[in-house]
DNA sequence: GTTCTATTTTGCCAAATAGCCAAATAGATG
DNA sequence: CATCTATTTGGCTATTTGGCAAAATAGAAC
């Protein structure tokens, strides 16, 4: 594998591994229709709170969100919203392709 | 977090966690130019034939790929070139947005 | 300064992952 | 049948992950 290319994947699976997972998909749909603080985002999970700033750290490394912070409250955002339009494509693949 | 949209978000992540590899997004994007059997892909990655047909396993496991014997060789072909689409979006991230 | 509130960090544990090597399998061919 | 070839599977180890709970931090408000 050339070392160009290995270094592109590695980027791009880096990013990619950051949505693989229920609860960051969920984050980023929400952040889609709104900016949202933490404790909002923990209720709509149900995990405890430490749980979801750890997704959102996960999120933020991969520069997926931003946070902006306004009295004692951090609201996040999406930085890129067009990556969701892929979930939308994995969503039904099972049945819809040879 | 309602069940069914746990269950959908659960769906999605799990194929998008067959693709968060640097191997296996190069594995699809070798795939996209054509149908290749396993110790061509092993040449390519350059990991030992078992952790590339581990690989492989992930991803038909996904429904990305599936396979076609021919004589000794098994032939591997995406099953939904469409999702290869979102890496290149994805592959610029940082940078690109706000 | 102290206190209160929102969030992050740390520590811990169980489970999952990636990689190699060796052994097993499936089908082709002699 | 035995043998060869392509691929998968099992076993092992090291590393990473996801979750909770407790402790630490950052800024607002008193």
């Amino acid at each position: 594998m050339k070392q160009d290319l290995k270094k592109r994947y590695a980027a791009q699976a880096a990013v990619i591994k950051a949505m693989a997972h229920p609860t960051r998909l969920l984050i980023l749909h929400s952040l889609k229709k709104k900016e949202t603080c933490v404790c909002e985002l923990r209720d709509l999970v149900g995990d405890d709170i430490s749980t979801v700033s750890k997704h959102l750290l996960v999120l933020r490394r991969a520069g997926l969100v931003a946070a902006r912070r306004e009295g004692n409250w951090l609201h996040y955002r999406l930085t890129c919203p067009c990556v969701l339009d892929f979930a939308a494509c994995v969503g039904g693949l099972k049945g819809k392709c040879v």
